[in-house]
RNA sequence: GCUGGUGUAGCACAGUCGGUAGUGCAUCUCACUCGUAAUGAGAAGGUCGCGUGUUCGAUUCACGUCACCAGCUCCA
């Protein structure tokens, strides 16, 4: 006998072996409505799952994540089965659940059309249908590859023998599909009652460029179709704080053929917003003990040899010239580190002068591929609140907090705090050509950061590979309206790049040393930031990063003595002011300035040059009714001196 | 760089199965002098992204190229 508990603590005794449905509707049948899976022993499983000892046994839905998962991850191989009925000559790579639904990676030739998608999708609502019970069976390896081969899958036979020698291998069929799985899946196709295909893309076999292009087709899933139709809807309102098009339709930038691909306008608007986040953060980084430096836009290549840019990063660089012919070969910075060294290499340092603090907006420039460019969120040239701090080994833990702080600091003056998670960039020792430095180099500097960001309870996923070539990093990651994920901030910390350009400080003992090198940015790019900022706030910025706070609206021709007037008090007073002069109706220039979000509206006519007054209309809240300009005034102050981020 | 898609007036879009193009909003002019999300009338505005080819004729077809969009890879 064996004891099954579910997690609500109801139990029931079962002959040698059961399967997990059974097991949960013979103690509580409520229980299997809308299962998906389960959990056993903290292991999830599929709900036919046999199970042969003592076990506790909960119930997975599509309310908990691993359900979604098990449904989509189904819904991948309902996917992959319609296109092999369709596209026999079709070879299957891999198909997993994700985020918000799932896709699967084909090799066809020919590739698919929206029309495809149409058959393909009339196909996948057959196969639900059709009610078809998935079964899964495992093969010992040889016999896994000669299935594989027997069935033409050569992505398959390959994924199997890279599996470990002593893996279980494997394979849930679905009627006339199987396919290589490590599961878990539903019991069957019918559950999948809501999905949709959304898009046909290019994706390389194993995520590797250098592969062949297989066509990836993207879906989601849900249980039910009102669901899928929200699910649909929220995508859509997302679609419309898309920076790329609202930054554009609002003024913010534009980009001009004839300038070149990642080159944006940054027109009035977006310039700025991004002055006034720059002001605020060198004068906030100048209080925190922060010294500028301006540096040079470009160097010869001589530079970057030094700092072995040329060597791990040439491709990256915009280079002017040619080391054959030219006498001299410049590139443009893609990065402030070798010039900010240069100044600390300027005299001879002691202990006593570290840490020294050098900050620079610095305007950068990267050769980006072609396919990268995306608004303002990847371009090949940006601005980067950059700095680089050098200190004693004593000093690196209380330094690099306190860039932490800042950058934290930071996120939540944006309002950008909530948004953001947390990735430890470390390096991926199978692949050496792209760093410098031993393993012992990494492993310290790595273990440094480690225990540093435990100390601080910084909750981070690891990032393997994504470290920069001279040492680990911590990236505040976020993501855009399209769940695209970036880099919005980064911290690191390098051991390696002083020694290459010889800094040194005379320690207490007399002896010379090389500093420890935290790079960091305390806001990121300002055009990303400000890119995310608009998605944010769908345009509607706080009223402190407003580019115009109010909007003055006299009634009528009448009345623009008294605007001006009113216009001139605020100006005079440093709030950004812009008046409508044109001869209009009140409703529409009221609509303008909505549609614009400027935060506020003064409407001025007969009634307020008689009070002596402003009425004010708030873009979020409508008519304030009148009050004194100097109450006005007080009222924009204060947004603006505490940063509300009410909008 | 790769896969797929898009490019027609400032913007959003029609359209031409090959005979050089329209609608709405915006712009300009005139009238209205207006009270919290669009007053009315008129005018102007486009070598249909750019180039080459096919053709009597190309915005339409083909090829190339540039830019934009989504994804992959890469990255702040």
């Amino acid at each position: 006998m064996i004891t099954i508990k579910l997690n609500d603590g109801k139990t029931a005794e079962f002959e040698n072996s059961v399967t997990v449905y059974d097991a949960v509707r013979t103690i509580d049948a409520e229980l299997t409505k809308g299962a998906l899976g389960a959990v056993v022993n903290g292991e999830v499983t599929g709900l036919t799952t046999t199970v042969t000892t003592d076990s506790t046994v909960s119930v997975l839905t599509f309310n908990d994540d691993e359900g979604k998962r098990i449904l989509r991850h189904t819904a991948s191989h309902i996917l992959a089965q319609a296109v092999k009925r369709l596209y026999p000559e079709t070879k299957l790579a891999i198909g997993p659940a994700i985020d918000n639904g799932f896709y699967y990676d084909f090799d066809n030739d020919n590739g698919f059309t929206a029309e495809d998608l149409k058959k393909i999708e009339a196909e996948m609502k057959k196969i639900v249908k059709e009610n078809i019970k998935l079964e899964r069976f495992t093969l010992p390896r040889s016999e896994a590859i000669k299935l594989m081969k027997d069935m033409n899958e050569p992505y398959k036979v390959e994924l199997i023998e890279d599996l470990p020698e002593d893996a279980e291998i494997s394979f849930y069929k679905q009627g006339d599909f199987t396919d290589l799985c490590a599961g878990p899946h539903l019991f069957s196709t019918a559950p999948v009652k809501a999905f949709k295909l959304m898009s046909v893309t290019g994706a390389y076999w194993r995520g590797n460029e250098n592969n062949k292009m297989l066509r990836r087709i993207y879906g989601t899933a849900f249980t039910n179709k009102d669901d899928l139709n929200e699910y649909i809807q929220q995508q859509e309102e997302a679609r419309k704080r898309d920076h790329n098009k609202l930054g554009r339709e609002l003024g913010f930038f534009t980009t001009v053929d004839t300038i070149g691909q990642g080159l944006p306008i940054l027109l009035p608007k977006g310039a700025k917003v991004i002055q006034l986040l720059q002001r605020y953060v060198e004068d906030y980084e100048y209080s925190k003990g922060w010294q500028m430096t301006k540096t040079p836009l470009m160097a010869k290549s001589d530079l970057y040899k030094v700092s072995v840019h040329w060597d791990h990063y040439q491709d990256g660089m915009i280079v002017m010239g040619d080391e054959e012919k030219d006498k001299e070969v410049f590139a443009l910075r893609p990065m402030t580190c070798p010039f900010q060294y240069q100044a600390y290499l300027n005299k001879a340092r002691s202990y006593r002068d570290l840490p020294l603090r050098y900050s620079e907006t610095s305007t950068l420039f990267r050769n980006e591929a072609s396919g990268e460019m995306h608004g303002l969120i990847r371009v090949r040239q940006f601005t980067i609140s950059e700095g680089h701090l050098m200190c004693r080994p004593d000093q690196l833990e209380a330094e690099f907090k306190s860039c932490l702080e800042i950058a934290m600091h930071m996120l939540k003056t944006v309002g950008l705090y909530e948004d953001v998670s947390y990735r430890f960039s470390q390096w991926d020792p199978d692949n050496r050509d792209k760093y410098i430095g031993t393993e012992e180099q990494w492993d310290e500097a790595q273990s440094i950061m480690k225990k540093i960001l435990d100390h601080l309870e910084i909750p981070y996923v690891i990032g393997i590979g994504e470290a920069a070539f001279y040492g680990p990093k911590l990236d505040i990651q976020i993501k855009n309206v399209f769940g695209k994920e970036d880099t919005l901030i980064t911290l690191q910390i390098d051991q390696m790049l002083a020694e290459k350009f010889g800094m040194e400080y005379t320690d207490t003992d007399g002896e010379k040393k090389n500093p420890y090198i935290i790079h960091r940015t305390s806001i990121g790019c300002y055009e990303r930031t400000l890119a995310l900022l608009i998605e944010k706030y769908a345009g509607a910025f706080p009223t402190w990063l407003a580019p115009t706070q109010v909007q003055i609206i006299p009634v009528s021709e009448k009345h623009f003595d008294y605007a001006e007037k009113i216009h001139n008090a605020l100006k005079n007073s440093g709030v950004r002011v812009e008046t409508d002069w044109r001869n209009e109706k009140l409703g529409y220039k009221i609509r303008e300035a909505q549609l614009e979000k400027v935060p506020y509206m003064l409407i001025l006519g007969d009634k307020e040059i008689e009070e002596n007054a402003v009425s004010v209309r708030s873009r979020k809240d409508g008519d304030l009714g009148s009050q004194s300009i100097e109450e006005f005034i007080a009222r924009i102050k204060d947004d603006v001196d505490n940063k509300t981020l009410n909008y």
